[in-house]
DNA sequence: TACGGCCATTGATAATTATCAATAGATAAC
DNA sequence: GTTATCTATTGATAATTATCAATGGCCGTA
């Protein structure tokens, strides 16, 4: 389940992509050396909610669910997506010393694993990826809470339809898609019972909004799931 | 409602408490002419949603509520309150051109206001300020994403227990307090409806919980209501 | 193959929350 | 000081969501 990173530079990371453009040659080299690739299969846990957060990570391929446990006897909380755009792992917390949430692949993913202290030092020694970097963690910070704050003010057909939309717009770029979690996942998502959404994904079906088969979806109805998605 | 900032150093404001301390002479002398204190009466606008986002802005006194509005037919939703402990400012994102939410007063306060530009070079040219920065900010938006998770799981009573619970707890330190935001306020920070929000004080008022005089609340039994916090 | 466990689905019913309506009280505006 | 506006409150009812129950399908494993 675990391989070290095949190349010093990891072009195709976001965190690559968006952050290592401002290292130089030397910090590149020194970074490499306390960074590594992992590779997760479907429904294997990359970190876990309580456990000591000395690692970011960025997700390098795949999709992951961001999931938290309040209490035993409630259902664990999910929290969001995130794909390799998201630069995930700032979702948990720099300032504290255990992770807040779990994060579990929910499709084959390959994470990037950087020591959280290489991290920091960067941030104290080099002024542009500092900034850069904060940038990055306030537009994660904002999507997430974002997203959180939408969906609060929707119901239960609101809210299925968001998160449809979600995974066509923001996730697989189609109107037709293989949805990557379950009915249940999508309940612990938007905060409701899977029988309820199993009854409107009938519903909508029935309404022909979407054609479902197992868990393949199409939006079929746009304007009207879009609606649904801003009034339901 | 303005007045400009009556002594270069605000040393009480949370901004210089947790952060000007990692600054130098000179960088403390040139912040000061880019940041000014203004004071803000009770139910006034610091910053508009929307508007250009040019200033980052921290509680120096006082209390002030963050709201948002995404639909002219919903009523705003109000995310959060902030006290000068929150350091405040780190909500609204430094990578947005524009404010994402607005913030009022819900008591008189003052208000440090910082040119976002100044900040931005501070980050890029100071690394020990930079990692705190960052740490702060990751502790701001770990608590509001917490708080809105933490109620999103809780119904009607368990919400409107934990909003009082937050008032006695991390606001006024005192199981007896004012409570600085209207009951349709507090409705809106917990997504349900004033008469609701009304229905269960009283409820709580009969079951000697809490006692009500006005906008005065005194909690009786902190066993039961920290039981409907966690459970209701 | 058979079994247990989990997911998906539907129906019936209970619990929760919203909506509508009416009134009293407080506050601001004139 | 009167009027208009907003908040607070309570009741009655409607809409939404959860819970309970039952079934069939799928998958992994003994």
């Amino acid at each position: 389940m675990s391989q070290s990173c095949p190349s010093p530079h990891c072009h195709h990371c976001g965190f690559s992509k968006n952050l290592l453009t401002y290292l130089s040659a030397d910090e590149k080299l020194s970074l490499s050396l306390q960074k590594s690739m992992r590779s997760f299969s479907k429904g294997s846990t990359i970190v876990k909610q309580g456990e000591a957060n000395n690692q970011l990570f960025f997700i390098r391929m795949g999709l992951v669910k961001i999931l938290r446990q309040t209490n035993e006897n409630r259902r664990p909380q999910i929290i969001g997506i995130a794909s390799p755009r998201d630069m995930l792992g700032l979702i948990n917390p720099v300032a504290s010393d255990e992770y807040s949430y779990t994060v579990e692949a929910i499709e084959p993913s390959e994470i990037c694993m950087v020591e959280l202290e290489a991290v920091k030092n960067l941030l104290q020694t080099n002024g542009e990826f500092a900034l850069r970097f904060i940038e990055m963690y306030s537009k994660v910070s904002e999507g997430i809470l974002g997203m959180r704050l939408d969906l609060n003010q929707l119901q239960l057909r609101g809210r299925v339809a968001y998160v449809l939309c979600y995974f066509a717009q923001t996730i697989y770029y189609s109107n037709k898609f293989t949805l990557p979690i379950s009915r249940r996942e999508i309940a612990d998502l938007i905060g409701m019972r899977v029988e309820n959404v199993v009854r409107i994904l009938s519903e909508m079906r029935l309404e022909k909004v979407i054609s479902i088969e197992g868990s393949t979806i199409e939006i079929l109805n746009r304007d009207k799931i879009r609606w649904y998605k801003l009034n339901g």
